[in-house]
DNA sequence: CCTCATACTTACAGAAAGGTCAGTATGTGT
DNA sequence: ACACATACTGACCTTTCTGTAAGTATGAGG
């Protein structure tokens, strides 16, 4: 990811919450905290090391808040910021258009696309 | 891209929709039917070779139809389906959301993160 | 014939994303 | 002394994405 200028509004939007980790991680979020372990469980088929580069860009860039709790085993919770709620409201839409059209987008022949 | 399921609605449609290009092609798409060229043009920074498989793929989803005129040099015009169009009222919001934040999202420092 | 415009198509290479797996650090419990 | 749980971290590799550059096909116009 480089320093840029956006086209528009859903250019910069993209940026933000683009990747197909994101918006799930953000969907998880939206009702509570979570810790990292049970991120992960509630992500199906994400692996760590993907699962703490995203957690970690999306803390830079300011959608949710790290909290380490100094225990041992470690405890860390991870929730989302106004910022990252915003996000997760202006997601909603594209939630619902997913959920109305489920089947005819899992009919969809994936496997011979590109 | 393999036949899959979806954990839910919002990844359903990050995989319709996903990557950094679908989005804009969707909002460039909005008003008018645009000849292959116009897009190019209109989509600063794509190139040939990736508009094309990105416009592939979103006419086997179904989102734009492809309407070839048989003439001399050749004139292939695309256009939004209902389907497609549905989805494009499902990303007004998030559209909305980058443009309210715009200055927040140019100033995230893009070239450090990962 | 030669050039032009348009919409691709192909071959190739480099960059980015994603995955696997092993290892680290540290108080607590046994 | 030792295993345990959790949250990472790093090395390494594979897959996917993206870009560059060149070439193809066609009929019109000069």
């Amino acid at each position: 990811m480089k320093k840029r200028t956006f086209t528009c509004g859903l250019d910069a939007a993209i940026a933000v919450m683009g990747g197909k980790w994101k918006g799930l991680i953000l969907f998880e979020l939206q009702t509570e905290a979570l810790r990292f372990g049970e991120l992960r469980r509630a992500v199906p088929g994400i692996s760590e090391r993907v699962l703490i580069q995203q957690l970690r860009e999306m803390e830079a860039t300011g959608l949710l808040h790290r909290e380490v709790y100094r225990q041992v085993p470690p405890k860390v919770e991870y929730s989302l910021t106004e910022f990252g709620r915003s996000l997760n409201t202006a997601l909603g839409p594209l939630g619902e258009w997913g959920e109305e059209h489920l089947e005819r987008i899992e009919d969809i022949p994936w496997e011979q696309l590109p």
